[in-house]
DNA sequence: ACATGAAATGATGTGCACAACTATTGCAAA
DNA sequence: TTTGCAATAGTTGTGCACATCATTTCATGT
């Protein structure tokens, strides 16, 4: 345990290998399954095999459990010992209580030091909710996903605060799955609505760079978009009683 | 990749046998380590060394490598192939961004469904005001660590937000050590009187179960922290120049 | 027929040997 | 003296065999 001194800025910049590195590797697996899940290709109660995760990827179990290690620190798999790696699930009161969060850290995201939008930025919402229109006649469970997805990673963009953004994030991928699953084929068409207009109005606040009010905006449609889910789950649990 | 049944409520509770589980042991490990960090007895630059970490609490390798991973991921340390495990540090930008944040958690914490303190809680605190009495005359950094440490248990144990608390605390042992490092000899007296000050006020309002003012004058004193913190640096820096 | 428990099965956890990587050190050449 | 480079020491990363744990299965006694 000795000091050693900070290394300061004199990092190696040079990954233009072809080979990639361990954390690379490592980082690679980890979006990947995190995606799966996320995406509901993974739903929840799916039981991962480190054998098979190692075999897919041609790496031993030894880095794959790393990489489970990981997802479980973030809420995201449980780890049983003698039983499995499980996908993990969330009930409505769990739900709830990041939703709440999750509704006030977007105000925060509009008033702790935001990145102001470039004309790029604009262009690549504008591209969604393009993209939103298109696809709104056959609504897809999975193109919601994605579609959802990238707009939420414009919205983190635009925060300028690191650790900040970093819980957004977390917060964002441990629920986003249970939302999809909750989603009926009955209500997509109308979260597909409601998505469209939520983009369209922050799209307004970012073309006047009103950062503020993008953070209240989205905290209203988290809002509603928490609200209609519990609505839905009341009916859902009425029909199965 | 088999569906499973949820497990439901059928988890075995009895955990009263002497030796320690896998998970255990892990968590023990962890908690061990990031207390050491916290307060100091790892200093910012330390290397940690596997082997002798390994050794210490006799286990191989491979578990404390999880336990390192898991303080990786909590920004507490950064593991470099080839180099080292290696105790971070943060400028005072970083440390900017978390203190404005925490700041803010400070408030929503009072806010979202936050615990009614009981008799007892109430008797703990003032213990530590107490004990922080004591030993006012003789300031030291270790026990202030401690005391404030054990302060913030106290308040996050206010916090009924589950995922809030979990970020709360996690940005909380982030930077601590960091504050405590900055804190010169000269000013810890100031500190120690901030600090009593600080838990005074807030015990005031914990009786009278005002627990959203509770954040704001958590608020408060967070915000007020980082302000002396800063024109120390500031000081600090026209005496190196 | 049913309850019971021991064995088998298949999962994660651990230990160890070795590979890959980085920083240092020493030596030789300009 | 300085510079470049190669050998070296010491660290983390990986693969594999085995230990440990939980579940399932099936034989056995009541």
């Amino acid at each position: 345990m000795t000091i050693v001194e900070p290394a300061g800025a004199a990092r190696k910049a040079a990954p233009d290998r072809v080979t990639a590195s361990a954390r690379e590797r490592s980082d690679r697996i980890y979006m990947t399954l995190r995606d799966r899940i996320c995406l509901l290709e993974y739903p929840p109660g799916t039981r991962l095999s480190e054998e098979e995760i190692a075999e897919e990827f041609a790496v031993s179990r030894t880095p794959v459990r790393r990489v489970l290690t990981r997802l479980e620190s973030e809420g995201m798999v449980e780890i049983m010992h003698g039983v499995g790696t499980i996908v993990t699930d969330a009930d409505l009161e769990q739900l709830a209580q990041v939703y709440h969060l999750r509704r006030e850290l977007a105000v925060l995201a509009g008033r702790l030091s935001p990145i102001p939008r470039t004309e790029a930025d604009l262009e690549r919402v504008r591209a969604l909710i393009a993209r939103c229109d298109e696809i709104s006649a056959q609504p897809d469970h999975a193109e919601f996903a994605r579609l959802n997805m990238a707009f939420f990673a414009e919205i983190s963009a635009m925060t300028g605060n690191v650790p900040l953004r970093e819980i957004s994030e977390r917060l964002y991928f441990q629920t986003s799955r249970i939302v999809l699953k909750l989603l009926p084929v009955l209500n997509l068409a109308e979260e597909f609505a409601a998505f469209r207009d939520e983009m369209a109005e922050i799209l307004a606040a970012m073309q006047i760079n009103d950062l503020e009010s993008v953070g209240h905006l989205r905290r209203a449609h988290i809002s509603m978009s928490f609200t209609r889910m519990q609505r839905y789950v009341q009916t859902h649990q009425a029909e199965t009683t």
